[in-house]
DNA sequence: GCACTCACG
DNA sequence: GACGTACGTGAGTGCC
């Protein structure tokens, strides 16, 4: 029987837009611009992978706009008038378009006075007449209205079907119905002017209410007096002709038979060629593996770009069986270990999970091992379970030396893909005992890369809401076997029935997770940062966090014991001026004391109605001569300083090492930065003297000695190259001091105080800017700060551009991208709530640039050890990370060798995959603390 | 568990 | 006309 034959219809034109706004601006070996025709090589690629697959294409055509004239211009002259020029990086890519076409050995469809959309019209209505299926491969809203019965569209960027349930969902209406609510909701961008004060939600309520577009200007002169009525009655006209704009053409004269595009197998030599000619290496390496038509899915993704390299492995679609808790077995004697270890060595993958008795990976003893080799195959090896009562019989289990000797060469097998759920806790745990886990995948940052500040109904990347979000399934919670507060058990101590189904299921859902999140890499542009940037810093800040940093005990119980002397003696001496005792720690008693008891002036804020005492009110009071008020800021300092790291620093000092080892989240903050918990060694004080002390208590090991290198302005930098600020660059270019450099620019003289406005100015901006928040921060007046940003935009004239074009595209596709392609999600960036809305904006302008600044520190993090080895420098420690600081322990001897390494890895960690018009500075200092290093 | 405050980049 | 104002974090304290 013959195949029912399936047309593709290609809307190339608009995908060259959102690929160039997707993508990072590559080039060729040229030098030509061709980031958008890489995501146009791709998104083809894909769709010739579905020949011969059901439902896939049998004849394909890309059509193009070949000139913005048609009929359109002459009913209405002013019909996309106001298209801004393409971007100057673009323009040479237009051209290119074709060739890539060409490559694939496709048609290539563009007429003069058509408009691409009205080709793809009349085409799919011939081919439908013929009763065949039509893909229209487009997102754009105008396309929508040929949605029917045979006819869906792809939106191979979302990888979406679309059909008429998506019509209804973002319009309310059927795709009949939708060329009336465009006519009255206008399009800005092709000057079609519908109806002034109707957007898309009037637009289709209106609809939805009288049908079409004729019977709502019919009953307008009916509906209740409002400025709407009003227009609709004066317009109506407008929207008629509106209504004939959006309206597709679908009798153009074919320059085509549909059999013309009959899809074969796509010859190589032609598609290498070009592939080769703008250095598109991943995907030639593909070609060469096999062509595009019969091979696997193509990772999407920047041509190659150490460090990182692609998983051997690719998952296939996968009809998973629903869980059974009851399937899971507990592993008991050697025999079946081994059992299990062949099957995780004939499936090339093994989801791995560690059974623990401490959230600490440096203080947790082993309990037992969980694997699953298949969806709905796992296993507990349950290794340390026994009762504390040391008279109770322990249960059968294998030894723990035993289990390691068995497991040690499958979990360090190059030829088995370990797959974990924060992968870095197991690492950690299993490297105490000698075993270093690789190759792996995590699926935590897995779905970090895909889904960073996306809200969903249960937030976070943590296993269960991963299950209950991907899988529909609630994970059995550990709190339901061990309990919670004094009563709490440890997991060694759960029954081995329990603990296997516990365990196991962990293993299971991970890998189950895997099979999901794993294909929606490439699909959605995740690969790059994944393999290149996140996935291979994993081990590296595991290593670290195993390492740790000396805290010299003494030193912190000195400064303690000072500070509580120092604070004592406040606390007299305020208690004396208020006239009574109260707790100086308690806002609300102190607020009651300074405003009520004291009669200060001061607000009343926050919606508890308690008067704000924060750093800012009882400066301002300090400085108006309040004395009560210096003494408590003096006391509050000491305070936080005493309770939150001389105290608590010696606390967090493991007995075993002696060294304090923070724990690194690699999804905790949604731009792409790390975060430091148990201790937070990214907030030890710096900025004052006295806090600075606490610095010095970080030591390194006698005849070593503390290295810290730091990035200088690295996020103003950023801005300069993203924006593409020209006088930012050059200052930069030449070291110029770049907050001088501002303040001449702004006010035409450099001294102490504008260089200080121009330091919060250059803040503001990348912080993104609002006049009301720059006005408190300068203490001047809204008027006054909105003449600065003025000035700043006029002097720096690509800033507002960035940021215009930052938030166009992040309200068109609801996420950021930093320069090496990590998405940030900023679902309430469209909120109706204006704070809101204007919130996601402001971090929606900051997340490119505080990002792009993660992801070049985490790629000189990942190449740091092997370049430091390839020296000759092996012994060199990596410790901390600060966000733009590293910090190193090191031999004295060896300082000025690997200061030389340090510095190149940092400065040139943007190369190969981003070249920057920027250099990248870095500070290097060094000494016998972290103190004396900076 | 929340609000407030404050340490860092 | 009111809203609520710089981005990203984690931790300790008081208080309900």
């Amino acid at each position: 029987m013959a195949q029912q034959n399936h047309l593709y219809l290609v809307d190339g034109s608009s995908y060259i837009f959102r690929a160039y706004h997707r993508l990072p601006p590559l080039t060729n070996p040229e030098g030509t611009p061709v980031g958008a025709v890489y995501g146009y090589t791709t998104m083809l690629w894909k769709l010739a992978d579905d020949l011969h697959k059901a439902d896939g294409p049998t004849h394909m055509a890309v059509i193009l706009d070949k000139s913005s004239q048609s009929f359109r211009n002459e009913l209405y002259d002013q019909y996309k008038a106001h298209r801004p020029e393409p971007p100057e990086d673009l323009r040479p890519q237009f051209p290119l378009i074709r060739d890539a076409t060409r490559a694939f050995s496709m048609p290539c469809i563009e007429e003069d006075n058509v408009e691409a959309d009205d080709i793809i019209a009349s085409y799919a209505k011939d081919a439908l007449a013929k009763g065949w299926k039509v893909t229209i491969v487009s997102s754009d809203k105008d396309l929508m209205q040929l949605i029917q019965p045979g006819l869906d569209m792809l939106d191979t960027m979302k990888n979406a079907r679309l059909g008429p349930e998506a019509v209804m969902e973002k319009f309310g209406v059927t795709p009949e119905q939708l060329g009336d609510v465009l006519a009255l909701m206008g399009d800005a961008v092709d000057n079609v002017p519908g109806i002034r004060g109707i957007g898309p939600k009037t637009a289709s309520k209106l609809i939805v209410e009288h049908g079409d577009l004729e019977s709502v200007l019919a009953a307008a002169p009916s509906m209740k007096p409002s400025k709407m009525r009003d227009s609709l009655i004066e317009q109506a006209d407008m929207a008629r002709l509106s209504k004939v704009l959006v309206t597709l053409k679908d009798d153009c004269p074919l320059p085509n038979e549909l059999d013309d595009f009959l899809l074969k197998d796509i010859p190589p030599e032609p598609l290498a060629a070009f592939l080769t000619k703008h250095g598109f290496t991943s995907l030639l390496r593909k070609l060469g593996a096999s062509g595009p038509a019969d091979a696997a899915p193509a990772p999407s993704g920047a041509p190659s770009d150490a460090p990182g390299s692609d998983n051997a492995i690719t998952p296939q679609p996968l009809a998973m069986p629903a869980i059974n808790l009851d399937d899971y077995v507990c592993v008991q004697d050697v025999d079946a270990l081994d059992a299990w270890i062949a099957k995780a060595r004939a499936a090339g993958m093994v989801a791995v999970d560690t059974e623990t008795d401490s959230l600490d990976s440096m203080q947790a003893a082993l309990v037992g091992v969980s694997l699953a080799v298949a969806p709905g195959e796992a296993c507990y090896i349950p290794l340390g379970h026994g009762s504390n009562d040391m008279f109770a019989e322990k249960p059968q289990q294998i030894a723990l030396g035993d289990a390691i000797a068995r497991l040690k060469p499958l979990l360090e097998d190059d030829a088995v893909l370990k797959i974990g759920q924060n992968l870095k806790y197991d690492l950690n745990v299993l490297a105490r005992h000698g075993v270093h886990v690789s190759p792996i995948d995590d699926t935590m940052v897995m779905s970090f890369n895909l889904d960073a500040g996306q809200e969903f109904g249960t937030g976070g990347h943590g296993m269960d809401a991963l299950a209950d979000r991907h899988l529909g399934h609630q994970c059995i919670s550990f709190k339901s076997l061990t309990g919670t507060g004094k009563k709490q058990i440890g997991f060694n101590e759960v029954p081995l029935a329990d603990a296997t189904r516990y365990a196991a299921e962990d293993a299971d859902v991970t890998l189950r997770l895997w099979h999901v999140l794993r294909p929606r890499l490439p699909v959605e542009g995740a690969t790059r940062i994944y393999q290149n940037v996140d996935r291979p810093l994993i081990p590296v800040v595991a290593g670290m966090e195993r390492h740790g940093i000396k805290v010299d005990r003494e030193q912190l119980a000195a400064l303690s014991q000072d500070f509580a002397t120092r604070m004592a003696a406040l606390e007299g001496e305020i208690h004396e001026l208020a006239g009574q005792s109260f707790a100086i720690g308690s806002p609300k008693q102190l607020g009651e004391i300074l405003f009520d008891k004291l009669g200060l002036k001061g607000g009343k804020k926050g919606k508890t109605g308690a008067y704000s005492t924060d750093v800012t009110v009882l400066e301002k009071l300090a400085g108006e001569g309040s004395e009560i008020s210096r003494k408590v800021l003096d006391w509050r300092q000491l305070s936080k300083l005493k309770s939150t790291y001389t105290d608590a620093l010696q606390e967090q000092i493991n007995p075993n090492t002696g060294r304090v080892h923070t724990s690194y989240s690699l999804v905790g903050a949604q731009t792409g930065r790390l975060s430091s918990t148990e201790p937070n060694l990214q907030n030890i004080p710096i900025r004052t003297e006295i806090g600075r002390q606490i610095r010095h208590a970080f030591v390194a090991e006698p005849g070593n000695v503390i290295l810290a290198a730091d990035y200088s302005q690295i996020e103003l930098r950023l801005a300069a190259h993203m924006a593409d600020v020209e006088t930012l660059r050059d200052a930069f270019a030449h070291g110029e001091d770049i907050h001088n450099r501002t303040a001449q620019e702004l006010f035409g003289e450099v001294n102490r105080d504008t260089r200080g406005r121009a330091k919060t100015i250059n803040f503001a901006i990348l912080y993104g800017i609002s006049r009301w928040g720059l006005a408190g921060r300068l203490e001047v007046s809204a008027d006054e700060a909105q003449a600065m940003i003025d000035t700043y935009f006029q002097r720096f004239p690509g800033i507002n551009r960035y940021i215009a074009e930052t938030l166009a595209s992040a309200r068109e596709c609801g996420f950021t991208e930093t320069l090496f392609g990590r998405k940030t999600h900023f679902p309430r960036i469209t909120s109706k709530n204006q704070a809101e809305r204007q919130g996601s904006e402001r971090a929606a302008i900051n997340a490119p640039i505080q990002g792009t600044s993660a992801d070049i520190i985490k790629r000189a993090m990942v190449r740091m050890n092997p370049a430091l080895e390839a020296a000759g420098l092996g012994h060199v420690r990596m410790l901390l990370q600060v966000h733009d600081e590293l910090v190193f322990e090191l031999p004295e001897g060896d300082v000025e060798a690997a200061s030389a390494v340090i510095r190149s890895v940092m400065e040139n960690a943007a190369e190969p995959a981003v070249t920057l018009s920027v250099p990248l500075g870095v500070e290097i200092g060094t000494g016998p603390s972290w103190g004396a290093a900076h």
